[in-house]
DNA sequence: GTTCTAAGAGACGGCGCGTCTCTAACAGCG
DNA sequence: CGCTGTTAGAGACGCGCCGTCTCTTAGAAC
């Protein structure tokens, strides 16, 4: 009984976990180390070794519980559903999040969370080129802040009404959100600047 | 000496003076009442009594320090220049403040802080019908998304880039952004759907 | 078996929280 | 002008968590 003590990746696992149950269960402003180490059982000192503060420790802890957000791109045939359903996964993750962890992160570790939105105008401008290859588009030599439009509006959102989500009764409220970046504003601007027929 | 005692306006304006200073000099996070109530040779109590927490605290001297955002729809006679204009406004001001504020107020009192963006697309709304009056613009019956687009894309930007902003050499930086979100997204955006010669 | 790393557990001083208490300055009222 | 009620100014208080440090001992390495 009192001789098992945990070592390396078990270890570290179940402070992973214990760290993301402290913040679905109390929020990111209330996580604590002393509670994270009484969670776990164990010592806080075993914690400040591997994790300099809890901002760190909390970015290990979504890595280690939720996984890469896209693993593969997307090949419906549509141009827009390929970025609806890019789209849809990076809002259904966003709901994963209790709203006040970004906020944190951004506030105490800004360089770290910084590099959170760097995956997604990737494969989005894959998409734009599978596109392309299709004949929906005539070329996909956009400017960057273009590529990145979808995501950023929507992260934005996400942003501003975190405290919102993740409630019940949004479902839709975000199909709407998704429907309205791609229709209103990125589709017909894509189109606008390289739609079939459109020279570079 | 000891027999000068500062009530009301006087007072609570050295309290919020007090809080700002403290803000500008430590950081958000670091913003204490005790910090603020020693600053201004006052009792925390004083502060207490008249907000609830450092959040209210920091958004009443954010008020009390940098007036209102706009004072009026500017009109120089071109769209891009109008929009241009208040963008630079709202950027110039985005630099006033310490990166970390905006974290911290979203993060702590997310329903106050979402007051903040409602200001700029109601602007932007005037500049359009003006220039829709100026027959630069077929109408201006735009979904509002496109509206307050320049004015999201733009506080993404600061809200993800604020920890480098305030910093030197970043004027340039901020007008190619101004730019970019003008030329390569909003204004062709706006042009496609409602430019001169397009129906409603 | 011996050695050495690190887990588990807790003590420690420090800081800021939010509340409470006390006093005396001063505004309002007669 | 004096009385009264409010509240500024100042500090003490218990609490929770910080980050560091100490100590014992499990168990990996050799």
């Amino acid at each position: 009984m009192a001789g098992t003590r945990r070592r390396g990746e078990e270890l570290e696992a179940t402070i992973l976990d214990a760290a993301w149950a402290e913040i679905m269960k109390n929020g990111y402003p209330r996580l604590t180390m002393e509670g994270v180490a009484a969670r776990a059982r164990t010592g806080k000192q075993v914690i400040y070794r591997r994790w300099p503060d809890r901002a760190q420790l909390a970015i290990a802890a979504i890595r280690h519980t939720l996984g890469p957000l896209v693993s593969e791109v997307p090949q419906t045939g549509s141009l827009r559903e390929d970025l609806l359903t890019v789209l849809r996964r990076m809002a259904d993750r966003g709901r994963q999040y209790r709203p006040d962890l970004f906020y944190g992160l951004l506030a105490e570790a800004p360089d770290s969370a910084t590099g959170f939105g760097t995956v997604l105008p990737g494969v989005i401008r894959e998409i734009l080129e599978n596109a392309v290859a299709r004949g929906e588009l005539a070329h996909a030599d956009l400017p960057p802040r273009v590529v990145s439009l979808p995501a950023d509006l929507l992260r934005y959102e996400g942003l501003r009404n975190a405290h919102r989500w993740g409630q019940e009764a949004t479902e839709a409220e975000i199909e709407q959100l998704l429907t309205e970046i791609l229709d209103d504003v990125f589709l017909p601007l894509v189109l606008t600047l390289a739609g079939p027929g459109v020279s570079p």
